[in-house]
DNA sequence: CCCTGGGTATACTGATCGGTGAACCCACCA
DNA sequence: TGGTGGGTTCACCGATCAGTATACCCAGGG
């Protein structure tokens, strides 16, 4: 007997037209209904397919979190030397964010779901844990000092682009140019 | 006659009850039979008060607003020097986040609220809008080389900081050590 | 003394919430 | 040929949502 979680088309309707309302819309705001008559699946199949709300908002996370991942390693693999590198995940950012005014997807789901026993929450965290390790890696293969260091400050300048995205302030060219500054003075051929 | 917007007792209760539950859970979350009751007052006189639950909204976030700015503007008159008084806002918020663990109320609102026609928008906005305007008048006054891009950074800084609040990494002491050496190499006695 | 106004109490509206039950349809496969 | 299982249709559940109606209580002030 095949796992409910197997891949299904209608598993990956839902999962597109979750994607969509729960970004755009917020995820309490979306009702269940909304999803299934977006999606033009039935309430039922979604609920056989993911069981409940909370799984579903969490395999949306899921999904966007790997699509998220790809851009960033894809990013990082073209990059022309270690140093550059480093600073990558600032270049991914610029065109991830060109289609998310929303700012950053994870943070918003930990503001609307307060419940640390929320399977989102898990997700979320992983995220950011994923691109820190990200980082202090890069930083450590581009033999910069203090990785751990720096790796926390690379994050904070991520997190805090992300989340100005919504303002109509312009923040990302200064931060990724802030960010390069950081991993020039921080790597060996440094001045 | 009085205006319903004056001060009243059952305005404070409201505004105290609201402030709780919707930072604590949410405010989509958080509905107006529960303000009701937490704060002992009835659902009469809550609209009688406010109008609406937008409205409402709006209040608990100006009043959050005018409590963080009072706490702020005092860490800054009470800085050694006009050096120190840039990154003061960062001591601030050592203060702030202790009781403030689900991130910034302002970031977390809009990520609940998407329609920009929402009357917590506005106040959202002009928070980010006042601090960014607080940095730059502090960097100029301390003589900072370019003001402007130095005050970017400083907010991005600042919304990192509190947007990983909610994530298990410890990012806050690290963040304002960043911000005082970016003022302390764009001031003009710098080595 | 009485009246006005802020507040209370209670009941209610129609809509929507997350989630379920039961019967059915049909393509694929043994 | 006859299951089997993913999907559909549609009705339904109790709870909760934002917001309103009606009637009452009571302190302050002319």
């Amino acid at each position: 007997m095949p796992a409910p979680h197997a891949a299904s088309p209608a598993r990956g309707r839902i999962l597109a037209a979750a994607e969509e309302l729960f970004y755009d819309q917020g995820i309490t705001a979306v009702g269940v209904d909304l999803i299934a008559e977006h999606s033009g699946i039935t309430k039922r199949t979604l609920y056989n397919q993911f069981g409940s709300k909370a799984q579903l908002v969490a395999a949306y996370l899921a999904e966007r979190d790997r699509r998220w991942r790809t851009l960033v390693q894809e990013t990082v693999d073209r990059s022309d030397d270690p140093v550059a590198a480093v600073t990558a995940p600032f270049d991914a950012l610029r065109t991830w964010t060109a289609t998310s005014p929303r700012g950053c997807a994870f943070i918003n789901a930990l503001a609307e779901l307060p419940d640390p026993a929320h399977p989102a929450h898990r997700v979320a965290e992983d995220q950011k844990r994923w691109l820190l390790d990200l980082f202090r890696g890069l930083a450590a293969a581009a033999g910069c000092a203090g990785p751990d260091a720096l790796a926390t400050r690379l994050l904070v300048l991520h997190e805090g682009a992300l989340a100005t995205r919504p303002l109509p302030f312009d923040t990302l060219a200064e931060t990724a140019d802030l960010a390069r500054e950081l991993v020039s003075a921080a790597e060996p051929s440094a001045v």
